[in-house]
DNA sequence: AACTAGGCTCAGGAAAATTGACCCTCACAT
DNA sequence: ATGTGAGGGTCAATTTTCCTGAGCCTAGTT
């Protein structure tokens, strides 16, 4: 009967890596965010690893933590390795299933501005299966299983199209408006993420407009909808509304037309090898035409499996 | 009411970690042991990694596992990012506890070498805490929580003594003992991981004696109690008995001895910076006198904390 | 004085991880 | 051919871990 030898049980993995995006994103409620989890779950793996190592890595204070010495000494190592971890995951991942792109974005990017491309991209690259994560926030790219990134973003670099806003509405509604001024007589839909478009657009003009305030939407792409239907007014972005334009649903009452510091900025962290779907899929969404020019051919009604 | 995003959950680290184990050590057996877990566990986790990648990364045959193309190809980034990760928690574990210096040793080494030198070390270094994790197989330091590993090993570098056996019994024993052919005569205790030690000592003689099967032991420690206490011969290892023998409890009756290929190594797979508890705790084990030297005082009854 | 941001705590519950017992297959040695 | 042992696979049950949700706390801010 051999002795069972009393393995001292290691520190889980789970508790480095709340460390590590506590450190790296100075605050437990920035890593909950970017580790999906609640700013208590931080809290806990935190202070585990705090006491199986005996010694604080982090001061409390009300407003935020600071890391302690011992953290920053060796803050870099755990990023690195990490970020070294999370390539291998993604390279694993590219490896297994070389002809699938993984594309987060925004949910109203997915909808108005991707989802229409995807009949013309699934034509052009029939074996490249397109896989689409609607995110709020950009994702980390270094660690999430995301080949590609497409966003509003103020980089200008690898931008795609800027960000032009302006407001629009149902043609019915058009024809009964003459100047801004007649804006406070209709109800103007907004988004919650983009409370302050029409403030930004208003602020724009000579003699800002009153804003009659209507219905907010957690979803753009609803607020585009409800536009359609003729519900109010609403501050398009150029990019997301312009298939509508092109087909007469909206149409833009006034001229003037506010473009924004960011832009719609398509982007991977990692280099994009020719010859590879996500280069594919980047090249093709880079060049692909805008929503006012016509389309080749109507989406199919194939659903992909 | 903003709509929760619904993350793709991300592969468990654990489930890569058991890829890692598995496909550097050429088998979920031996990954298993090195992760302290069965190896249905490691089974579950490289399957549950497989089905997410929707790739295999084994080959299974009734002898072992053949890792894929696919895993061979990214294997190499795991074990660097797993390493770099092992490292950074040494680290961060050192800079915690600066003075405390974990030793990873078999159970046998611990009780009869090591322990009866701590107190001298003790008093020569009263601030370290040393540590002490018997384990029967050397652990991988790049990713166990040990200081320096003390083993015997094939490996000559850092060795601190040879591994000379031979038998041992107590005094009384031996006094009816006059040539090795009386081993017969008596039990033989043997340790069960040590088991072919009579044998190896015996074929090493012109003329092998018989050996008399004795009982078997899990613990040499035990053996040596028992040996102490008159039940028979033991294959004595030197550096483990030596204190017996200066004090008298056991006597070495034949003069034949044998040196194995393997000897007693002290070492560490990180560099031991010069000041570190480590480096000092390493440096005075090396130099410790043998324990056929007197020692400065007995071993005072104090326990540490 | 209320409000907010950022953390902490704690109990309860969901999800992993792990075990343990058993089956399977082959290579190798009877 | 017949064991035997090494190496994996499977499955149900259990333990452990992880996470949430609600409420509390403190210190700046309005």
């Amino acid at each position: 009967m051999p002795v069972a030898p009393p393995r001292p049980k290691d520190i889980p993995l789970t508790a480095l890596r709340a460390f590590e995006a506590a450190a790296r994103l100075h605050g437990f409620a920035a890593a909950a965010q970017e580790l999906g989890v609640t700013p208590g779950a931080v809290t806990a793996h935190v202070k585990q690893l705090e006491v199986t190592l005996g010694a604080p890595l982090f001061t409390r204070t009300p407003r935020g933590v600071r890391l302690t010495a011992l953290g920053q000494q060796t803050l870099p190592q755990f990023t690195q390795a990490f970020d070294a971890l999370g390539q291998a995951v993604n390279d694993l991942r590219a490896a297994a299933a070389p002809r699938t792109v993984h594309i987060a974005t925004l949910p109203a990017i997915a909808q108005l501005w991707l989802s229409p491309r995807l009949p013309a991209l699934r034509a052009a690259a029939p074996d490249i299966t397109v896989s689409i994560t609607a995110l709020e926030q950009p994702p980390n790219l270094k660690r999430s299983p995301y080949d590609l990134s497409l966003f509003f973003h103020d980089d200008p670099q690898d931008r795609i199209a800027p960000d032009t806003i302006f407001p629009v509405c149902a043609p019915s509604l058009a024809a009964r408006l003459t100047s801004p001024d007649d804006i406070a007589r209709f109800p103007c839909l907004s988004d919650a993420a983009w409370s302050d478009d029409w403030s930004l657009w208003a602020q724009s003009l000579p003699a800002p407009p009153a804003i009659a305030q209507g219905p907010t939407f957690s979803l753009y792409a609803l607020a585009v909808e409800e536009c359609v239907n003729g519900a109010g007014l609403l501050i398009g972005h150029e990019a997301l509304v312009a298939r509508h334009l092109a087909d007469g649903r909206l149409t833009a009452p006034f001229a003037p037309r506010l473009t924004l510091q960011r832009g719609l900025r398509l982007w991977s962290d990692r280099p994009l090898r020719a010859g590879t779907a996500a280069r594919f899929v980047a090249d093709w969404l880079r060049r692909t035409p805008p929503d006012d020019a016509p389309l080749a051919s109507p989406a199919p009604p194939a659903t992909h499996p």
